[in-house]
Formats: structure tokens, sequence, C-alpha cells
DNA sequence: GTGAAAGCGCTAACAG
DNA sequence: CTGTTAGCGCTTTCAC
């Protein structure tokens, strides 16, 4: 390579070793922690670094490290919808500002159709990152599945069905959240309660029904349930059954804001005014639920909370820091509006 | 370093070049594109890279290279919001596709306060990423600023008022949609066209505004015009301004649908029928569009197209491939609906 | 505690 | 067209 001309470059780690007098050596134990370093030659390197405006190349240090420094955030093929909802960006800034904090970068990776989810998963076993964010999976995630096997240091959102032992993951306590939900209305003076419940086939869906079960006892559940599927069109047609199937029906909890919107309409159509013949409660605690009429009472889920956790667990399992699969559940708050 | 052990180590560019029986510069050349090697050669090598399962490791590319293979999505401090918009999502997803297929990574970077901001100014020209896409900046952004000076490829979303020949950008035509959407007012037989803004700091806030000037021409705008400040709210008080100030008023074009939303609560309010006595047309096309009542005519702003763009002219910025400064309109489409 | 030196895996210039 | 070779900047033993 050629000498180098007068362009400005890039100061490296040999630089400042020359100007604090040390060698390379011991700028990068100062660089990396400082341990068994004397504290004046530490202050010696530091300040050359501050005068000089040195700053780490990632690059290098992934070489001779074999850390990558990075994270991946990965949204599989099947969350596309993720994106449209406005919690994805929350994660993304809050994800991104927590690994910060390890010196860490967030990546964000998405697969939209099962050729890229392939590319993907050789990527991300590849040795690219770290360590990952798995997006709420749901039941048969085919990466997931992949990546549980390589090894790779792996947080899921939400319980990943199936793998709720191996894998480690940061949930929302769902179960414990209904529960509450449920017994408020039962302490409200409500006996007649009937649900809409998620997607049977993800961890929060079922949950949640677990939770309504528990409250009302497993003798009452039976035929006060309905299924639906997060949308606002289900959560009419729910409430629409539940409130026909049971005319005496007096409170009625619902698996998500947005369906807790279209069990409103229902239940209005249906002659009943809420609270006054059914209190509703929703979950999700999202801007649905206090722009509907009446504002919703409804669970607050502290994404914040779980998105932190994750992080953290995260940096521990890649640094070996913990031994198995971690499992952290997060607690909710009822947020009281005057659905119920 | 001690000898590896029978342990599953990656395969390095080495392995590939034994078996394939040509030498590492070979192998690399075929790896990046593979101009000037003969097809058998590139079809040995690729089998190889296929047979052992190679895949590059990053960190000794960029550093071999110089390059980092990342490019940086900034959101600057005074963008927090934007994590709560849809769209947001929506730019993730299309960036992270579209450089994929310049075998480029998305790094999502935040800056939530001051002291952030200012770390974050440090990591983007120290060289860790290639290029970066810049959020929607406003006027007096100083990460901005500062990134225009230090020469780093860097495309803008919005025209960056104070930099728009200085600085790369890609934008949606506001001026020309706006004209499009008041001419449409005024081919409806509405002669009496009113408009609330968005703020007028903002470049898109001014540039409808302009194209509402030239559609009615400059005589007629004067006091047919209210701030407003993209809330719904603002758009409430801005209709009802307008419809008290001039009461004869029978279009009106409302700078977003949001806004658009308060606007038509006010104008029922005050006696108005949409559209018979005041045809609405808002902007963005956003749900609020379809849930209002009357659906809203609103201009289509495609983000998808605007985003491709933008990260097609940073590939080529980052590439060298480009002289100067960039400038892309992306243009607009009116969807009609019954609002007007 | 600190210095010396051996790579980490790859790219790119240079011969040929 | 292809092989050779010199680094890219840093971490990490291994001595001292």
């Amino acid at each position: 390579m050629a000498v180098q001309g007068t362009g400005p470059r890039r100061p490296t780690i040999e630089d400042v070793a020359r100007a604090a007098g040390v060698s390379r050596g011991t700028v990068s134990r100062v660089l990396n922690g400082g341990s068994h370093v004397r504290p004046e030659v530490m202050a010696r390197v530091n300040s050359a670094v501050t005068s000089l405006g040195y700053s780490v190349n990632q690059a290098a240090r992934n070489l001779a490290s074999g850390k990558t420094g990075s994270v991946a955030y990965v949204i599989s093929e099947h969350h596309e919808h993720l994106f449209g909802d406005p919690n994805f960006g929350n994660f993304v800034r809050i994800f991104s500002r927590e690994l910060r904090k390890q010196g860490r970068h967030l990546i964000v990776t998405t697969a939209q159709d099962y050729e890229e989810e392939k590319f993907l998963g050789e990527y991300l076993t590849a040795g690219h990152v770290d360590g990952a964010l798995f997006a709420l999976p749901h039941e048969g995630e085919a990466l997931l599945e992949r990546l549980a096997r390589t090894g790779l240091p792996l947080v899921v959102q939400g319980q990943p069905v199936g793998y709720e032992e191996s894998l480690s993951w940061v949930a929302i306590d769902d179960e414990a959240a209904a529960f509450e939900a449920v017994t408020y209305l039962a302490g409200q003076g409500r006996s007649r309660i009937a649900t809409v419940t998620g997607p049977l086939n993800t961890s929060s869906g079922r949950g949640r029904l677990a939770g309504y079960r528990r409250a009302v006892g497993l003798g009452r559940s039976r035929g006060w349930s309905v299924e639906g599927d997060w949308t606002m069109g289900s959560g009419r047609r729910g409430a629409h059954q539940l409130v026909h199937r049971h005319p005496d029906m007096d409170g009625l909890f619902v698996g998500s804001d947005l369906m807790a919107l279209g069990a409103l309409e229902a239940l209005r159509e249906a002659g009943r005014d809420i609270p006054e013949h059914v209190a509703v409660v929703g979950f999700d605690d999202s801007a649905a639920a206090l722009a509907a009429d009446p504002p919703l009472t409804t669970v607050n889920q502290s994404f914040e909370k779980a998105a932190v956790e994750a992080v953290r667990v995260l940096g521990q399992l890649i640094d070996g820091a913990l031994s198995g699969p971690q499992h952290v559940l997060v607690p909710t708050r009822l947020v009281r509006r005057r659905s119920a």
C-alpha cells in the first residue's frame, strides 16, 4: 500500500499507544475495561484517546475478538403485520437504547417470504450477530425451530408455544392479567361474565383465556367464550354471538382493545348500555381504548419493561453469564376507565 | 493461539480456495461479483462455497475493505414521535429489504436526548456506517447540520429546510399534490376553497400551501388559510375559524387526514353537510381517511416508492456513482372517496 | 502490570 | 485471467 498522504487518517490504537507512551496491548486493555492496568497509565491512555479523538474500529475488534457487537431483531415471515403495529416502533426504540448501553447495535432483520426467511436463517446462524431478539412468534415458526437448534443466544418476545422450556423468553403474564381483569369485573358485582378470546394458537390468546377461566371457575366457562382473531370485526361477531346466547350477560372480558371496540358496537346494537347493562374490559391499553365510547377499562402491558428485560437477558446470555434458558413474566396493570 | 481441536470451525475463504483448487484471491473475486474470472473456475468456486457451507465473515471483509456494509436509519431527538407512527414500521421494512439487495444492513439509531444525539453524531461520523438515511427533519436540526459537514453519504426523507440544495433528499411532491387536490375541488364546481395547512416551519406544510395557492390564484388565498399543527384539534379549530370567517366556503383542503377529521367535526357543528355544502379533501390516505364519516377524498403518498428511492440514491452515493446531491420528488395520487 | 508478537479472514494492488 | 502478498486495526496469549 502506498504511503499515506497528508489526508486526515483516523487515529488507530497505535497512535494512541505512541501518544501515551505505552504499547498497543496496554491501550487495548484500557479500552476493554482497564483491568490489570495502573491507574496513572490508564489516565494517560484515556487522555490520549480524547485528545486524538480516537474511537475504536468495530470491524477490527470484531475480527480479532470473534464477536460482532450487534444483535438482530428478527421479524419473520409471519409477522409482517407487526410493522403496522405502533408498538413495533417502541420496541425498536427501547431495544436499541438498551443495547447501546451494552455497546451493541440493533440490526433489524426481516424475512418477507420463504426464500428470504431461509436467507435470514443462514445469515443469523453464520455468526453475523452475537444474538437475536425474536418477535412474538406463533406456533410452527420454522425459523425459530432452526435458531433454537443452533444455540445462538436468543430471547423471544412472548412465550414460544412448543419451546416454553428450551428457549429464553420474556412475556406478559397474560394469565395473571386476565385473572385480575375478570376478578375486577366480579368485584363490580358482575356474575355472568363472558369472554372474546384472541386466537388460541397464540400464547397470549391461550393465557388470557386461562386467566378468565381461573377467575370465573371452570364450570362457568363453558359456552361463555368465543374465539376471535384480534380484529375489530371478530370482536363484533364474538360479542354478538355471546349476547344472543346469553341475554343475561353482564360482564365481558375481551382479549384486545381492538376487538373490544367491535364488541362495544355489537352490544350497543343489541340494545345494551355500557357499563350499565354490560361492563366491558379490554386488553392492551392502546390508543383505541382511550378513543372508545365509553373509554375502555383495560390492561396495561408495560411494553417498556418487557423490552428492557429482553435485552438484559439477551446480554447476559451472550456474555455467558447465564446457564440455562431464562423465563421472565412481566406484570401488568389494570387501567380503570368508564367501560367497567 | 493453540491448535484448533476437532471443533466445527467455520470455513474460511482459504478452505474454499483449497477445495476449489484456486487461490484465495480468486475466491475473493468470485465472492465480489466474479469479474475477470473464467466461468468454469467460478462454477468450481461456487460449488465449493455451497458444499462447505461457506459464508463470508463480515468483520474481516469490513476491516480489509474499509466499508462497513451497514447503513444507519437516523431518528434524531426531535423525532421520537415517529416511533408511534405506523409508517415508521413500513420504512424500516422497506429500507431493510432494499438495502439487503445491495448487501447492506440497516442499523436503527436513535438519540433520545441531547447527550445521546452527541454520541450518535460521533458514532456516525466515526466510520461505523457507510451512509445514513435521515428521518424527516425539521428546521434547525443540529445533527443534520453536523452530518452535512462530514460528507457522510446521506439521504434525507423529506426536504430539509435550509439544506435543499446541499443535501440529497427524497420527498413527496407536496406542492404538486396540493395543486392537484385543489384543482380537483375546483373541477367539482367549488369556487370558494379554503385550507387548513400543516405547520409552516415544515417543508410539507409549506409545500402544500404553495400548491393550494397556485391552484386558487394568489389573490384568492388571502384570509382563506389557517395554520394547523397536524393534530385533530388544530383541524377542528382551523375549520371552525374558516367557516365562520367565510360562511359561503364550499371547499376545504386540509393538510392531513387527521386534521381533516377535526375539520369534519367543526363543519358538522356549523351545520354543514359534507360534501353537499362543503367538499373536503385530506392528505395522507391514512387509516383515518377511511374511517372518517364520510370517508375522505385524500392524497396518497406512496411511502413505498419514496423509501425505495431513498435507498437507491443512498446506495449510489455510497458507491460514488453519483456526483452532487440528488433530489427526488415522488409523485402522489388523488384517492376519491365520498367527502369530495 | 506491561510489551511483543501472532494471528482474526478478507480485499486489493501488483505481477505475471 | 490468476496467484502472491501486504496489510486492515484490534485482541490475546505468552513472556518478562
